[in-house]
DNA sequence: CCTCGTCTACGGGTTCTTCAGTAGAATAAA
DNA sequence: TTTATTCTACTGAAGAACCCGTAGACGAGG
């Protein structure tokens, strides 16, 4: 039930370590675009786990970080919360914003469409 | 192209506009769950005015508000940001979670699938 | 010894959030 | 009319959160 929310910065350390599963620091820096001090990685990482969204193991002389809340929740958070403040409520409405994205491969679509119908076949 | 953020007190602000259209300070104060000071609303819209996301015009002694920005565009820039961040990309893993709802109703589910069979229906 | 990479400790600057205090103008009351 | 109340906006300011970094200690490896 717990809200969750990333300021700007903590979200994109976040989604680095979604995307690896886990890393050091100067891991999380490499994959930053803008290149901040190691201190400033450093930072963003202990207030994640001041905040428990993540955690941390020694591994030789460095810490390794892990996420502790899955993608998919932090996801369904702030889609809860786009959809609530942005679309009135209306997943109908969020979800025509996304479609209407130019750049959408049509086997994504057609993948979407698969998912619908499944969805839509579940027991009566 | 600019990106566009709202940071929590603010988005909720936002969020009255666009459901009314317009507001004045005490009807957003009037519409927000917590009851805040008269003065924080009134500064959470100054803040939002300097940002150039709403504007205002005199109305009687008050001032009425105005979204600048439209909920469409705020809203592709927001779920564009969850889609790189959290789902990696994949507008297909964020639809997915948007759908795993449960309490999304079978009729929602269905304007989808027909607007999704609209959009796969172009002519190439 | 010196360097490099790491963590800790700490601080400064900005943004976000909230509100008290103040003042002006319209309205109501005396 | 004069006074009091009410509604409005503006200002300043405090505290918290956010963001970024310097300085120092510490150990490993050259």
């Amino acid at each position: 039930m717990s809200e969750i929310y990333f300021p700007p910065r903590e979200l994109e350390v976040m989604s680095v370590l979604w995307r690896l599963g886990s890393a050091t620091v100067a891991e999380v820096r490499e994959a930053l675009r803008e290149d901040l001090a190691y201190t400033s990685v450093l930072s963003a990482l202990q207030t994640l786990e001041d905040k428990g969204y993540v955690r941390h193991e020694a591994e030789g002389r460095a810490y390794r970080y892990f996420p502790v809340v899955e993608a998919e929740r932090a996801g369904g958070s702030a889609l809860a919360r786009i959809r609530d403040a942005i679309f009135q409520g209306s997943a109908e409405r969020m979800f025509a914003q996304i479609v209407s994205d130019r750049g959408l491969p049509r086997e994504e679509l057609e993948r979407m469409r698969r998912l619908l119908a499944e969805r839509l076949g579940e027991k009566p």
